[in-house]
DNA sequence: GAGATTATGTCAGTCAATGACAGATGACAA
DNA sequence: TTGTCATCTGTCATTGACTGACATAATCTC
């Protein structure tokens, strides 16, 4: 990786950092872009450069999720159910983010505390998810051999799952590391309300009937 | 009603058509609040004493079937389970529209099919679902009999149905009143397919189990 | 080291959104 | 009808997010 690359990327970070600690600090509202590009000696232009609005920096941590658990749900056997396959994947994610680097984990907890306090951040982060949610669709479609333009049931399957994560993550309001565990903590709370409400095979549109 | 509680709703109403015909000829961006405020013969400020952003006007049509639905969900009998309770809340909420006044029922219409053309107002539309989401938990628990924040249930049950009208009513791309069927129509295949997936008693925590 | 790429800074500009104040209009009582 | 009050509206000024254009500076390639 040549030097340009590496600066961008150092660049990048110092500017989600600076405006996390920003936010956190004055309150989103309160924080324009030029304190952010002057925190990290940058100009206004090139924060703009880097993301295309003052949302995207704050939610840029769970963005990044997001991308893992694509990239880890791709990864996982082709004959695991598509219910099953999304926990697994966010699991891994999660765990990824415990073991790893730890200023990754912190981003993602400031990132989720600021995006707690903040309502039109709140809004923001949900519209990320539906903006990608085509993409989990088409993945969840493959798995079961659906048409996803035809058929409802990967839009069900991934929207419960959407449903779920939002149940784990949002309203945490965390401190600290510590709350990636409370998280996930929640996040199987949920997963398993989910699995005793719905019908073992719901995920496959092969339900048993109590005939 | 006096009549300036009359004109306001008429400068209301109006702001909403001229936004809406706007939106659809010359595209959501490419449209200024001057315009539309022009359109009206009103001051540019004087929009936003009516609506507090340009999204607010694009989603007044949703937002007040919104509290439709709230209104006839409260009015649902106490002893009907809270997912039954909504699907027929939401029922009605169609039927009036659809034999109710014509002008309302195009004005949810054509915001459905700026909503859908527009990934911007997309999100939003999202926003204001999840910033009404509380008070559905609220009623959901409270014929539940949960605490809403304890409990995971009734955000879960609540979730499912928004999910259902998000699957009913969304990429619809309506061009007529006569999409109002369509909509109805795929919400009620939505909801079927909730139905077979769901365990009986799910949305009442009192699910069979299979020892 | 020369030349092509790409990142950055500067500048000017658009537009959404807000606060402050003054004038206009409908509501209401005498 | 008229005067008074509350409320609605227009005008003006301002902030701040965001964008396009162009010049400069840094890095990459050979």
């Amino acid at each position: 990786m040549g030097l340009r690359e590496r600066k961008k990327e150092r660049t990048r970070l110092a500017l989600i950092d600076a405006a996390l600690a920003l936010f956190l600090d004055k309150g989103y509202e309160a924080t324009t872009i030029d304190q952010i590009a002057g925190a990290v000696e940058v100009s206004p232009r090139t924060f703009f450069r880097y993301f295309a609005s003052k949302e995207e920096v704050a939610l840029a941590p769970p963005a990044d999720g997001l991308e893992h658990f694509l990239a880890e749900l791709s990864e996982r056997p082709d004959d695991e159910p598509p219910f099953a396959a999304m926990a697994n994947a966010m699991r891994s994610v999660i765990q990824v983010l415990r073991e790893g680097d730890a200023e990754e984990a912190r981003r993602f907890v400031q990132s989720r505390a600021v995006i707690d306090a903040e309502p039109a951040l709140f809004a923001a982060s949900h519209s990320l998810l539906v903006e990608q949610e085509q993409r989990l669709v088409a993945e969840v479609a493959r798995r079961q051999g659906a048409d996803p333009e035809r058929d409802l049931l990967p839009l069900f399957v991934t929207g419960v799952f959407g449903l779920l994560t939002r149940m784990g993550f949002e309203h945490c309001f965390p401190a600290g590391v510590e709350d990636l565990t409370r998280m996930a903590v929640r996040l199987e709370e949920a997963i398993a309300l989910a699995e005793r409400s719905l019908c073992p095979g719901w995920d496959l549109g092969r339900v048993p009937q109590v005939s």
